[in-house]
DNA sequence: ACCGCCGGGTGCC
DNA sequence: ACCGCCGGGTGCC
């Protein structure tokens, strides 16, 4: 018999599913079925269109099993050599199983291939067929595309199954939940509220508590607070019990999961890390730093080099004219001077970025001469160099050398046999010369990182870390895998992938999501790199792991390879499409899955009856401000225009081809109700452009209103915010990379997602950077105020008057508007930063840096874009917060508070949102507090309700 | 017999 | 596969 491999000759692709390159093939499988479904089209709004019963053949050649009830694989292969209409059944494991019969292949790939349906297969009986298998087969998709199907599978003398009656609508639905959820006899679907309910109850009551505490290594400099010591013991308790799978039990000689009806020979891999969800403020970054130092291998603490010399020395001599921000710190004090870090403080003292700087490449500022030296040194802080003063254990000491030192060592050589880390995928065998803790954050968030770090590691303890970022950043992996923490950002480590990125080369022996939730769009190049990643442990945290619907869970259990559902098709039909249809089993296995790999608390949770932490008072009120008279007439001019063109738009039902002209007439109004300066010159009707760069001209105009209103524009492919935007011909706004993935797969006949007019990859227009200077460079000569800015500047001056030591931050989504509020602030003699989107990291640094200082002639004003720098940001010396327009999100508002009420805020916090009476800010706030109520938000991610609900808000808006 | 019938070899796509 | 199919052996009863 020829090796397995000759007798599939077929294709590289299937190559690439079943080579057997390792002999745990689960993980490769997993991997092959999740790349032959990361194609995988949305599932939502598909609709069943039928059964059919079919035939598994060839059973023989193959050793996947399956069992009564379990679910298979269709993939189609065709580059088969035997048959190009080929259908491979596989296993949930991706082991394959069989074929499909030859005639029903042939009937199916044409439905396959052309996208007309998902076909999934379900095994009714028996496992002790040893030539065919029979097989349930149904069909879902489009509901445009059911005739099609149905006619195709006639041609070839297949009827389906449409269950008896005229299914259609609420019928089908039911029967899609029945078919996964007969076994508990629970048909009736949930209703649209409950299921909003549970959806956001999810993460409730997680949190758990029989684990106790445990107390933190001692290099850990921070005491911890008694939820954190909690968090901590859980982490290490996931990190190193060997507890099945959530769905997993042992029956007799094989491991069974009662999900999916599967079982296999091997343990099935244990989920070594989880989701830390805990609210923000809570110190997960301490928790995490505390899970470094303190669960190595084997559970013992990770071995760091102890210090008796002065352990700024280094810097000191390297880095002279830091040291006077230095002082105060913990490091540049004496070794004891650790608890000068206010015990449970998450407070970060900013000043001590640059002292780990010090170990980077990442030149912030490629300029900073301080920052090219560090640089230089970065190697004599490897600790290999010099003899460390304090090695608990010899195993530590081959590990503490690195891989570099593994050969060296017998005892290591003994615990791993395959020395070759690239090549070796599978977790199983602990890699005890793995040591690096890869840590991927949001650039906004990396000084904060930084930060924590020096303020909680003690001060006598050596940590090697390197920020991954900049230009010259040492790709070296020897380099690299010494170290003890590596840090990066999403955008290098996607900029790195596929790109002989060391990141993917390396095993690492912890990776760490930061504010994990921002990976959602399992198509982004992001997601890719992020699931590529090789790792012993995995962790995620974030405090809004969810932020619209079920689908963003997906990412996170991929990519802690919670197998099955890291390929993509399990996770849709076991759990994405019975939870969105109702089905009350579907929402309590997720429920179940869910629970076992997340610790959440949050703010008001409670441990032994006590407030985790408690937190001063918060108050939001709302101020309404009349328009002046002029004000008045102008806002209702354009109100009235606006609305007639929208009116009539609605009539021809061609809102959404004129969606960009909507939109830029509502922001017009948002404008309006702010200040008059912010409204750019209203643009020509885009049909009569005339000349190409006139077209182009109009369309850069129609982006410019997209973007610089900052109205959560989202792009329709990605259902994300739009990251880098593009605009149609037809004026519609997308994700570049989203709309060319479009483009790309409909080749000539590709068409807008929204208005289905034909678009081209050339004819996509971005916003130029000229443009972009040149926004920000608005001049205000003639500057004038507003009935906002005077409500706003009145508030400032009375509080100014009441406390002095007061600090504000005022909030917009119009960065122009923080622009034109500088002018009065510099009237009254206020000092104030601004903090955007525009900012480097380095310049975000130092603004933070000194808006958080306490110094008495600091800036007493932040002006703060609404969503600059994400979620993260610690901005706790204000507490007072102004939010200057509404925001189409009231979870984005929320954040923005969070970034003041948060630990370390010793003030009452005070909100107030300014809304124009009788306006479209008044109705969008009205919106906002419907939407909450709107199961759509959770659920509702079907592209047309979105659509539809926005027609609705839209009509609202503009009382139509 | 350019058939039928028998029984062995054989078997996914 | 306790099948179907193929193709070689065989050929009144």
């Amino acid at each position: 018999m020829l090796p397995r491999r000759w007798r599939f000759g077929w294709d590289r692709y299937s190559e690439d599913l079943f080579t057997d390159r390792y002999d745990t093939n689960a993980e490769t499988l997993s991997q092959a079925i999740r790349a032959a479904a990361s194609e995988e089209p949305d599932a939502d709004g598909s609709v069943l269109f039928g059964h059919l019963q079919g035939t598994v053949v060839g059973l023989r050649y193959y050793t996947g099993v399956v069992n009564q009830g379990e679910m298979v694989g269709l993939v189609r292969q065709p580059q088969n050599q035997y048959d190009h209409n080929a259908v491979m059944v596989a296993n949930i494991y991706g082991n394959q199983v069989g074929h499909i019969k030859r005639e029903l292949a042939a009937a199916m790939a044409h439905v396959m291939d052309n996208n007309l349906a998902k076909v999934e297969g379900v095994v009714h009986s028996g496992t002790k067929n040893s030539f065919t298998m029979p097989l349930m087969l149904s069909f879902w998709g489009k509901e445009e595309n059911k005739n099609a199907v149905m006619e195709s599978m006639a041609r070839h003398g297949y009827k389906l199954n449409t269950g008896g009656g005229k299914a259609t609508g609420a019928n089908q639905k039911s029967q899609g939940a029945r078919a996964l959820s007969s076994k508990k006899g629970l048909t009736i679907p949930l209703t649209a509220a409950e299921l909003k309910n549970a959806f956001d109850k999810l993460f409730d009551g997680l949190m758990e508590s029989e684990d106790g505490e445990k107390q933190a290594a001692e290099s850990v400099g921070t005491p911890l607070l008694p939820h954190q010591k909690q968090a901590l013991s859980w982490m290490c308790a996931r990190e190193n019990k060997s507890a099945l799978p959530p769905f997993w039990e042992r029956r007799g000689e094989l491991y069974y999961n009662s999900l999916m009806c599967f079982s296999a020979k091997e343990v099935p891999e244990r989920i070594r890390g989880g989701i830390l969800a805990d609210d923000m403020g809570l110190g997960k970054t301490l928790t995490t730093i505390a899970l470094i130092l303190t669960n190595f291998h084997k559970g013992k603490p990770l071995p760091v080099e102890k210090c008796e010399e002065q352990p700024s020395s280094v810097k000191a001599k390297t880095k002279p004219e830091m040291a006077s921000k230095l002082e105060g710190s913990s490091k540049a004090s004496d070794g004891s001077g650790s608890s000068d870090a206010a015990a449970g403080s998450m407070r970060p003292n900013l000043s001590q970025v640059e002292g780990i700087c010090v170990d980077s490449a990442a030149v912030v500022d490629k300029s900073d001469k301080s920052a090219s030296r560090g640089k230089k040194k970065a190697t004599k802080r490897k600790p290999i160099k010099e003899a460390p003063k304090c090695i608990e254990d010899l195993d530590f000491a081959a590990a503490l050398g690195g891989p570099a030192a593994a050969t060296s060592s017998k005892k290591k050589k003994a615990a791993t046999p395959t020395p070759s880390v690239e090549s070796s995928i599978t977790e199983s065998a602990d890699d005890l010369s793995a040591r690096t803790t890869l840590i991927i954050c949001p650039l906004s968030v990396i000084s904060n990182w930084l930060d924590q770090f020096e303020q909680h590691v003690s001060a006598n303890v050596k940590l090697n870390m390197y920020l991954y970022y900049g230009a010259e950043r040492n790709r070296s992996k020897t380099f690299l895998s010494s170290q003890d923490v590596v840090i990066t950002t999403y955008n290098v480590l996607s900029a790195d992938f596929g790109n002989k990125s060391p990141l993917h080369g390396i095993k690492w022996l912890r990776v760490v999501l930061d504010e994990g939730h921002i990976v959602r769009n399992p198509n982004a190049q992001m997601s890719k790199a992020v699931l590529d990643l090789k790792a012993q442990r995995r962790w995620i945290l974030s405090g809004t792991p969810i932020q619209n619907s079920v689908k963003d869970l997906w990412m996170l259990l991929a990519f802690l390879r919670l197998k099955p559902f890291d390929a993509r098709e399990w996770w849709n039909r076991v759990i994405q499409r019975p939870v969105t249809q109702g089905d009350r089993a579907g929402l309590q296995n997720l429920q179940t899955l869910v629970k076992c790999i997340t610790l959440r608390r949050t703010k008001g949770s409670k441990v032994n009856g006590r407030p985790l932490v408690s937190l001063p008072e918060k108050r939001v009120c709302v101020e309404q401000v009349e328009l002046s008279q002029s004000e008045r007439e102008e806002y209702e001019l354009a109100r009235n225009e606006g609305r007639n063109t929208i009116a009539r738009y609605m009539t021809e039902g061609t809102v959404l081809r004129n969606y960009a002209d909507v939109l830029a007439i509502l922001m017009r109004l948002r404008q309006h109700c702010c200040h008059p300066d912010l409204l750019a010159k209203t643009s020509s009707d885009l049909s009569a452009a005339a000349t190409p760069s006139e077209m182009r001209e109009r369309l850069i105009e129609k982006l410019r209103f997209v973007l610089a209103s900052g109205s959560d524009e989202e792009c329709s492919v990605c259902l994300d915010s739009v990251n880098l935007p593009v605009i149609t011909h037809c004026a519609h706004v997308y994700c570049r990379p989203c709309i060319a993935q479009v483009i790309s797969t409909e080749q000539e006949t590709a068409r807008c997602p929204l208005c289905r007019s034909e678009i081209k990859a050339s004819e996509l227009v971005e916003f130029p950077q000229e443009a972009m200077d040149e926004e920000k460079s608005t001049n205000s000569d003639t500057w004038r105020t507003s009935s906002k800015v005077q409500a706003l500047m009145g508030n400032l001056l009375r509080l100014r008057c009441e406390d002095g030591s007061i600090k504000c931050l005022v909030v917009s989504q119009f960065t122009r508007f923080l622009i034109l509020l500088e002018t009065p602030l510099r009237e009254h003699g206020f000092s104030f930063v601004r903090f955007d989107g525009t900012l480097s990291q380095k310049k975000r640094t130092q603004v933070i840096q000194e808006f958080q200082s306490p110094a008495a002639d600091g800036p007493a004003i932040m002006l703060l874009s609404l969503k600059a720098g994400g979620v993260g940001l610690n901005l706790t010396a204000a507490s007072h917060v102004f939010f200057m327009d509404p925001a189409w999100n009231p979870a984005t508002e929320e954040q923005c508070i969070d970034r003041c009420h948060r630990l370390g805020q010793t003030r009452n916090v005070f909100v107030t949102k300014f809304i124009v009476k009788n306006s479209v800010e008044e109705k969008m706030v009205k919106i906002q507090r419907e939407k909450q109520d709107l199961v759509e938000k959770a659920f509702g991610s079907k592209n047309t309700n979105r659509k539809t609900s926005r027609m609705d808000d839209i009509k609202a808006l503009m009382e139509l």
